[in-house]
DNA sequence: AGTCAATATTGACAACTGTCGATCTCATCC
DNA sequence: GGATGAGATCGACAGTTGTCAATATTGACT
């Protein structure tokens, strides 16, 4: 359980695309972008993950302190964070032999947004 | 394709868990439950189906009237409705041969300030 | 009853996914 | 350099999922 460095930059921003889904019939090529993100999202152990990043006291946390508190093997911790990063909802960054996780706000927002009906 | 009747009743409510994502750690079992209803979002045919019934004229449609602009067969096309409807997310009414579906907006309008880390 | 049309269900199959053990990479410290 | 320890990758396996053809069900209309 290493200390957490203080960020030294802000948090960089996402790709957040903004097709309002009740604007009009999605493309094929935007659904299937969406449905990816969504993908991402749609897994108990990486919900988790998020919210305990959100959570956590620097909103950041290294993959050692994720494992026990998920119930999950270093690999799978490891899988998962790679397909939130792929999706562009977390960013890592190795400080030596820790790598340290966050979310990229935006990214959730940015979904949050497409999927309200009520515009937000 | 057969003439939409009007509405006779207001669309029903939802089940809008609000657990916020980034306030406390997720329970297991509240990350099961919201990843459910993100698995029925993450899937791009379905992302189609609910934007094409949020755009429609009278926000209601039949399968009739889906299976062609999706390019999916009727047996599909009745299994993602059915996916949609048990996660809550679209409700639907039979009238005569045909089924209508619509969207229910305070599900999804649920599903997305629980993500939103800016709290909406 | 009998036919027709829309929808739902079933069965099957290929593709994808979550999980773990084993192994590899890389940075740190002696 | 060698040892240690965190994390990433690989390979395998069970479970899930999207799709369709075939069939069943339901309602309308003679």
């Amino acid at each position: 359980m290493p200390k957490p460095l203080p960020l030294l930059e802000p948090l960089p921003t996402a790709a957040d695309c903004c097709v309002p889904l009740a604007a009009s019939p999605l493309s094929a090529t935007d659904a299937r972008e969406l449905a990816n993100r969504l993908k991402a999202l749609a897994d108990p152990a990486r919900l988790r993950l998020l919210s305990m990043l959100l959570a956590s006291e620097n909103h950041e946390m290294c993959t050692c302190d994720l494992t026990g508190p998920l119930g999950l093997s270093q690999p799978t911790v490891s899988h998962h964070v790679k397909v939130l990063a792929a999706a562009g909802l977390v960013v890592g960054e190795r400080r030596g032999t820790w790598t340290w996780y966050r979310v990229v706000p935006e990214a959730l927002t940015g979904v949050a947004r497409v999927l309200d009906p009520a515009g937000c």
